[in-house]
DNA sequence: CGACATATTGCATTATTGTGCGGTTTTGTG
DNA sequence: CACAAAACCGCACAATAATGCAATATGTCG
């Protein structure tokens, strides 16, 4: 991103660390050599912004540099087998409340990866996503029709996100918009960790005539950064989550919430 | 954009590490020397890795490599994905053809997913597919940038064909095709069984300055009905056929056969 | 305005890590 | 039991990191 030239204009030490932080999210790893002249300062300052950074638990170090805490493909894959038996449940009683029919544009997440596989063999839909684990397990079902949203694919999500993936989004009218990452805030707003994920978020509810959200109950009152939408587009939320208080409040605001 | 270094990038002993045992997890077992070859380092590194990771409890060690502590049936899907180890020796040819920081336009098929399984960890390279699987792979690779061609996604192929995707590639430039499912019939001709393949085959083709198939023996002097294109447009094939007269016939025409 | 506390940086020095190589020992196999 | 491959060990070398220290901002308060 910033190929630009950038002045000799001296940065802070926490504005380093921001960038570095980005940027090792961003490309999984940095090296201190790099980085050095990079920011035109010494190996040693950044040493030292690493070193803090670590302190933080953000990132891990190695030998030359620093890199992401897990490799994203492992922490996938860790985290599709985690936590099974509520995803399963979730993704069965949001399953239940698709027509046969439907059209559906559908979100990156473990969890809709078990709705995926929780629908009917018997029910035709199609689905459009830009995930590839999404689409694997579309694949699998009988009848579903499954369309691939094209876009640079993220190492993190594993799906695609970004502007061309918007685009693809834009020319869609759906009848469901499936939603598994989000986070709901205790304002009663969806959040995302992600800021292009977000806009992402933002482009498919956009595109669909109701919307359908999954969380698994700890995702309900988790502060996230990016804001995606109030809380009163959702359709349905279902959830196994037992904080009837915030689920009461949630209804209050005109959205069907479903307990599995 | 890309910084334009052409060295290898060496990883740390973490990374390193890191991968090692995703692959251990994802294959069942690895070899020191598969390994020290992959990684570019001598075997005395890999096996400081494999001992560090035993050390830590997570894989077990035999004579010549190491391998899951336990082996948990697998699943029918991984099974498929994993691969003969025909799939693999051609696979790791075509891998070693691929030079630092190329681009990559992949067709779909199980060998073509050996193939980017066996692409070296410190390269880095770009992968634009329309293949769920081999979108899937290239995510699991540490460094490979993947960009995902949408369209409708054949249940057969698991990727997309047809218009969409054809009109996707149009607009690609890239330095390497590679092929996987293609037929070489009697005459000399590359052909596939479908007829949108055959029409996405030739786009990918023209998308690209050089073209790489990846064929098993048995594809070798096999009739398909549609003609994707004449084999003089292939730059490199590679097979495990002995059929040393049908390869003759091939290298006469321009194409450099390695027999893997 | 000036003095002082604080933060940040770069440099020199010392410690640590990662790597490959030669030599030796162990392991698997016929 | 012989033989080859693989593993281990110790070593030297290079790259990187930690540490102490002095110089230079930066900001605050009397």
């Amino acid at each position: 991103m910033s190929t630009g030239k950038e002045e000799p204009t001296t940065l802070s030490p926490v504005e380093r660390q921001a960038i570095i932080l980005e940027k090792i999210n961003a490309a999984g790893r940095v090296t201190a050599v790099d980085l050095a002249q990079e920011f035109k300062v010494s190996e040693d300052s950044i040493r030292r912004d690493l070193r803090e950074l670590v302190d933080a638990r953000v990132v891990q170090r190695f030998h030359g540099g620093a890199a992401r805490l897990v490799t994203p493909a492992l922490d996938f894959h860790r985290r599709e087998t985690l936590g099974t038996e509520e995803k399963q449940r979730i993704g069965r009683a949001a399953a239940a409340a698709i027509p046969e029919g439907a059209t559906l544009l559908v979100d990156t997440s473990t969890t809709v990866v078990q709705f995926i596989r929780q629908l009917p063999p018997t029910l035709s839909v199609r689905i459009f996503t830009s995930s590839v684990d999404v689409a694997g397990a579309g694949l699998d079902h009988p009848l579903a029709e499954v369309t691939l949203l094209g876009g640079r694919l993220s190492k993190f999500t594993r799906s695609a996100t970004g502007a061309s993936a918007i685009d693809a989004v834009r020319g869609l009218k759906v009848d469901f918009c499936v939603l598994g990452t989000c986070g709901v805030d205790d304002d009663l707003t969806l959040r995302a960790d992600d800021l292009e994920d977000a806009f992402f978020k933002k482009a498919m509810i956009k595109a669909s005539n109701k919307t359908l959200v999954l969380a698994l109950s700890d995702k309900l009152g988790q502060v996230a950064t990016h804001e995606v939408a109030p809380i009163s587009v959702v359709s349905q939320l279902f959830t196994t989550s037992q904080n009837s208080s915030f689920l009461q409040r949630v209804r209050e605001m005109g959205v069907d919430v479903q307990t599995a």
